[in-house]
Parts: C-alpha cells; structure tokens; sequence
DNA sequence: TACCAGGTCCTCG
DNA sequence: CGAGGACATGGT
C-alpha cells in the first residue's frame, strides 16, 4: 500500500526520530546545536541566527555554514547592529566558508537594514503580523527567494509554512510522483497534511535526512529505510 | 578528478 | 517562460 504524506512522515520520524531543527547556537556556546523537540525559537537572538543561517546555506552544506556562524558568533557579530554597521567586506571574510561570500554578504547587510528600517531592529514585528504578508516583504529582498523565506517563516517564526527544498523535489517526485513547481509542490504537501507546526517542523528535515543518506542523486534503495511504500518513478 | 551541497538572480532565445 | 551560467568553499 502507497504511502500518503502523512503516513510517510511519521514512517520517517519513528526512524530518523525529532531532528531539533533549526540549530542554534547555545548562550556561550561556540557552534550551532540541534534542539530536539522545540519547535518555535526561544528568544530574538534565535530567530536571528536562524534567518542568518537561512541565508548562508543557500545551496551549500550545513557544515560549511555551521563554521561561518560560529566566526560570525566569535566576532559579537551574530546581531542585527553588529552586521549592519560592519564594512560588507569584512562580514564577507567572516562568512568566507559558506562560499558565494561575496553575495552572500550582501544578502545580509539587505537583510538586516530591511529589518532595521521597516521592523524597528525587532523581527518579532515581522513575524507577529499577517504571514503572507511577511512572506511577500522576504520575497521582495534581494537574495530571499521562496525557500529561504520560507524557511525563516517556519523555522525562526513559528508559521506553519511547508518549505520545499532541493531534497522535498527529489524525494517527493520519486515516491509520489508530485509536480515540481515550488508552489504547486508547496501546496502537495500543505493540503494532506495536518495543520500542526511539529509535522511542518520536522518533515522538511526529516526529508533533508533521507535525501542525504538514501534519497540521494544515486539513490540508495536497497538500504533505504522507508523503501516499502515507494513508487520509485524518475 | 569531478561532483555535490538545506538557492537566487540574470541573461538569452 | 525555460535553459544556462555565475556565484565559491569544503568534503568525498
């Protein structure tokens, strides 16, 4: 019997258990740390780290990212102020692991003047309002496409937001044949799932999970754990 | 050595 | 509108 998303989703939580998305990192601490079941980010530093982060690893690999964030963190510059007054040059040479630098610093120094600008320095004002109205204001930034702001919705604002990602195309074409748009893969899931931030929270990283290890370009199928149930298509 | 990684934007045809 | 390229580091 084929699997609804649903019904995939838990196959993949009972295997992979809570992925404690999205890492951040620890008063006093020197890199991001994954905290299993929490689901809504504890404080306005958090939420920073988190649209930050976001940012950092657009198509590239968490771990490089992780190292960017924690020069950034022994820098005092994981801060709205801090980035915003800092030269895009050094922020650059900061950010340098997480590749694309150069951009990269660019998109943050937009990011946090739009936020100093139209939200008065607080994020909280970004994401206590309308969220398709938020939405729009990330789409509107340069270098915030339809992931990363969704990402930042769901992971530093708490908003049941279903983020699509290289990993959910794959995975999702493979196993359910689903269309490919982001919008329209977006809505997929949205419409079969239920309206719980846990489910949202952890399925984007459970399938970042699959996607690493099984669901790859290459697919692993023989050890895949969640084998029963799929289609296999293209 | 190539290829890939938790994308986005720009340019062509 | 869709394909193709630029952006860049670090791991396998």
């Amino acid at each position: 019997m084929p699997d609804t998303p649903y019904s995939f989703y838990r196959k993949l939580l009972s295997f992979f258990g809570p992925q404690g998305w999205w890492p951040t990192t620890p008063a006093g601490g020197a890199a991001p740390v994954y905290r299993p079941l929490r689901y809504s980010p504890a404080t306005p530093e958090e939420r920073f780290e988190i649209c930050a982060g976001a940012i950092l690893t657009q198509n590239t690999s968490w771990k490089n990212v992780e190292k960017a964030i924690a020069c950034l963190n022994a820098a005092g510059a994981l801060d709205i102020r801090a980035i915003r007054r800092m030269p895009r040059a050094r922020l650059a040479g900061l950010i340098r692991s997480s590749g694309y630098y150069n951009q990269k610093a660019a998109r943050l120094k937009n990011f946090v003047s739009y936020v100093h600008r139209a939200r008065g320095g607080r994020l909280s004002s970004l994401f206590a309002g309308n969220t398709a109205a938020a939405r729009s204001e990330l789409l509107a930034l340069p270098g915030i496409g339809p992931e990363t702001a969704d990402s930042m919705l769901l992971y530093a604002g708490g908003k049941r937001v279903f983020v699509v990602d290289a990993y959910t195309r794959r995975i999702a074409g493979r196993r359910f044949g689903a269309p490919d748009d982001y919008a329209e893969l977006q809505r997929f899931f949205e419409e079969r799932l239920p309206r719980s931030l846990k489910v949202f929270n952890e399925f984007h990283a459970l399938l970042v999970a699959l996607g690493k290890e099984y669901c790859r370009t290459k697919p692993r199928c023989e050890q895949c754990p969640v084998r029963r149930g799929c289609g296999g298509r293209a």
